[in-house]
DNA sequence: TAAAATTATACTCAATTTGAGTATAAATAA
DNA sequence: TTATTTATACTCAAATTGAGTATAATTTTA
């Protein structure tokens, strides 16, 4: 039949693992500390070796363990890249195919240096404050005259930024980076070397190694859209919490404000809290605390939270 | 750092694609015709060869091409499977990874042996003349009998298949076709030589062979999913359509039926369609033919296809 | 050829959901 | 003790959804 002949090329098979968690306001990403500080970060990742490894997933959480040792909560595949040029590109060498997951985490150490946050290396994607003003002062301007010369792109571009009065959707986080990248405004296209890369970025915007702001930014488009239909926001919450630390989260994750009282009723309305009779005490009024209905987690088929922005954080001052 | 050492097993990767298509009410999938009669079908597939193919598309394209010569409109990656005894054993044989893809296409050759209906490898999954009964009668006992000794997949199997009062959610075919398998009850766990597997298949249905049914699966699931959110069901039809047409694919790839008023309001709402001025000839009223605006695909952002069932065809009559 | 059957399309209407508030309560900080 | 902060309850109009009824334009059949 059509199998691949021995001595062929190798391939070797790369788990990448995007653990997220979030921490107050901050929506943060681990990295592997190992590297030198003038390095770019990267995500915890090793080979899939199918005698060690009865599945990918057993792989990955190997190599989480071995190198940053957080507990995850939801594991999900996201994505297999194998594209030529996006990888270890040194001749000879096996081709490299990465394999992205997503995983989610309740414990950040948000002190350490290796937690990150994740719109270090998105910062457009915050939109908590209002449109972050760098769309309009650099991204815009930069995207639009590449896109003069690639007309082609045009629609694409419109539909993941939201140009031409088609709203922000906010879950197109890897299709636009993959424009920005495909226009050679990020620091990755100029080390990939593409032909209209420009030598410094354009784009502000922190860079990873190899291919891990692509896995990254599937992971963050991945996991605003499943917010919006499955229950998967838990994962990031602790134990208890009240319900302006979960709407918090939820704001973090989507990097848009939510209306207060429209998230109390879908939230309460939802079936997933369970009321735990204490307070919290902080400043203010003291908040119920809620915790998590397990159970409710497979009984409960669908419901999540849609995004309904409210008003943003400035024009609420 | 952590890479496979030489020496190590080879991974192979393979390519493979569920093409699908409809033909009136069918929902069909392209098999290959290579393989004599008794032994199960398969999909099209062939190895990812990183010297031949720049990406991994490239590759499936071309085995598409060469083995069932169909054009493909929407492609998308699906899945990658990884687990070991799901794939070809023989023993020193390079571990096989098989990445599935998801095509779809609107030339259907509808009397080919090699154009299948998709119901026949699932035929619990067709509600379109209400709950079939075989569930109730074959697989909800089989099943039951399996969860008595296994009382930690309960909430999956209440989740997937609906039970207790919970609704049946049509996207969850791959974790319904997975629940199968991994209670033996279906062909392919016997042929991967599960230790509960039945020598004879106990829930009707055809299998496939390799794990190309969990791919068609994984395939039938999504794309499920994907019709609610974005419009692909355009890429199932022909040039010009009428309103019907366009209900009876969606009722076609969702297995239910659709309130008729309803469905038409959604869809002319939603844009996407512009009216040519024909009229279609048949039994009944002339039906106006519609064309999709492509312009359009690009413009609105999400807006496909909620199910809301009416009634089922056996009620209606 | 007229009535029956078939299919398409227009329109209605109540229930529910959503978006955007106002009002009030219970704490701490000035 | 008054202001500030945060939490929670409740309202209300607009939009969407689910489930019809009504009617129009054909073909089939008696």
């Amino acid at each position: 039949m059509q199998h691949s002949k021995p001595g062929e090329p190798q391939i070797l098979i790369d788990l990448s693992t995007a653990i997220i968690g979030t921490d107050g306001g901050t929506f943060q990403c681990r990295l592997v500390e190992d590297d030198t500080e003038t390095k770019a970060g990267r995500l915890p990742f090793g080979p899939f070796v199918p005698d060690q490894h009865r599945t990918m997933e057993i792989g990955l959480r190997q190599w989480v363990g071995e190198q940053v040792g957080v507990e995850l909560g939801h594991v999900e595949q996201l994505y297999t890249f194998a594209d030529r040029g996006r990888q270890h590109t040194t001749p000879g060498a096996p081709h490299v195919v990465s394999v992205g997951y997503l995983a989610l985490t309740n414990q950040t150490g948000g002190q350490t240096r290796a937690w990150r946050d994740i719109y270090n290396f998105f910062p457009w994607e915050d939109w908590r404050d209002g449109e972050p003003s760098m769309l309009a002062d650099i991204i815009y301007p930069a995207l639009d005259s590449w896109l003069a010369r690639h007309a082609e792109r045009r629609a694409s571009a419109r539909l993941a930024f939201g140009r031409d009065g088609l709203p922000w959707g906010e879950e197109y986080v890897l299709e636009r980076y993959e424009l920005l990248y495909e226009a050679g405004l990020v620091a990755e296209a100029f080390a990939d070397g593409r032909e209209n890369a420009m030598p410094t970025p354009v784009v502000p915007g922190e860079a990873l190694q190899l291919d891990h702001r692509r896995i990254l930014a599937t992971a963050v488009g991945r996991l605003r859209a499943k917010l919006k239909y499955r229950p998967v926001i838990f994962d990031l919450m602790p134990q208890t919490f009240t319900l302006t630390q979960l709407q918090h989260t939820a704001e973090t994750v989507l990097g848009v404000t939510l209306h207060k009282q429209n998230f109390r009723r879908l939230v309460e309305k939802s079936g997933f809290l369970e009321a735990t009779g204490k307070m919290s005490k902080a400043r203010g009024r003291p908040a119920e605390l809620f915790k998590f209905r397990h159970q409710e987690r497979s009984e409960r088929p669908l419901a999540g939270l849609r995004v309904s922005s409210g008003r943003t954080r400035s024009s609420e001052a």
